[in-house]
DNA sequence: AAGTGGATCTCGCTA
DNA sequence: TAGCGAGGTCCACTT
């Protein structure tokens, strides 16, 4: 890993291409040829970088000053990056990251609602998760009090993309005569207008779940702080 | 901006649980208080971060270790960071950025497909870009040699995506009086099988555009390198 | 290897 | 300001 701060100006060209003028900044080299220049500001996206499989080419431009070309090895996108002043240098040996563990998102969600259908609907019951059809498995498949089938899926953010998904299942899974009829919950911690409507004008019921209070009956210790 | 180099371990409690075993990374502190955490590869994203608005508190934890906490502002999201031990730490003033300037994405395809209609069909004629509907804008409103009106979506990856978006527009189009019958055409750089199987089922001609080609035409002279 | 869907998405536009 | 779509998306997982 190399860390550079630098006086720089920065081109792209690839998929698309970006210019970015002259001004001081941090560029980040790291072991693997990839390389992302920072600000002093905005998010964890660099304002440009190249990914790897890349290759560094130190070299001087016609004007005589430091120039940094990093190509794509796949593609032919390229990265030149002109260095006008250093103001910082410095290389670390930081070994192999053992990566990050993570826990907790739309399949813990689906875990726990699996858990707890009643509070998708009065009297629902779990028939499987992840419920096997030839277009892609079904988050929940449950039965109602009456005993028709309810096809459940499940979204951290509810937009159109899941109400359309669902709307395939639902097709597909009322042709098959052991199911039908089958209705659909379109079941997320927030729900877009637009998704609710075209959820509601298809049949679909939308059902908004609380994250934090589903944890909390399923284990309200396993809290980290 | 400051930059640290540090055997450290890392927990974040927020919209998930993360856990960063021990092991030496590059801690970069932006002006604003927000947080990224590098290893020595993987692409730009940082193994773990915070967003601003957070702010930074240097502490100390139970068994003498300084322990980093961000908080974020609005949101109970928190990064904790044990340092066990400091191999490199600096600061620099970089200012501020005079930012990216981009040029040629979905937007630019758009623009030139506008301009070149024909490159789509035979006799099309242009009517209106981002054409707007109850349920969002049609990226081209076009009528052909006949004067029945066309209705183009636009994608650089032609997905399932776009061929239900576009058929929603159509959906709702085929129901005005004044514009009906619209069919429809689905212009990407590329066209994924599923896509096109999809789309040729609904009646929705596919026709791939070649970017280069088309800003070829435009202007030739406009390529960077 | 290619496709699919999620993301602590981020970013930019627009109504 | 909120919603919505695109991204040089990245990323993990599946087929």
């Amino acid at each position: 890993m190399r860390l550079v701060v630098a006086r720089c100006q920065v081109d792209y060209a690839g998929r698309l291409t970006a210019h970015l003028p002259l001004a001081t900044r941090v560029i980040m080299v790291k072991s693997d040829g990839s390389v992302l220049i920072h600000s002093d500001g905005g998010s964890y996206k660099p304002l440009n970088w190249m990914s790897p499989p890349c290759t560094l080419r130190e070299g001087v431009a016609d004007d005589g000053v430091t120039e940094w070309t990093v190509s794509a090895t796949k593609t032919d996108d390229t990265l030149r990056i002109r260095i006008e002043e250093v103001l910082h240098d410095s290389a670390h040996d930081l070994g192999v990251d053992p990566g990050l563990q993570k826990d907790g998102v739309e399949k813990h969600l689906q875990e726990l609602l699996a858990e707890h259908t009643t509070t998708l609907g009065d009297g629902l019951s779990l028939v499987r998760r992840e419920y096997m059809t030839a277009i892609g498995p079904v988050d929940l498949l449950c039965r109602d009090a009456a005993g028709a089938a309810v096809a459940v899926e499940i979204k951290r953010q509810g937009g159109i993309d899941g109400v359309e998904q669902l709307t395939r299942y639902l097709e597909l899974m009322n042709r098959d005569p052991k199911l039908r009829p089958v209705r659909g919950i379109f079941a997320a911690q927030d729900i877009k207008p637009q998704a609710r409507t075209l959820a509601t004008d298809r049949g679909i019921e939308c059902v908004l779940v609380d994250y934090d209070a589903l944890r909390g009956i399923d284990d309200p210790s396993l809290r980290l702080f």
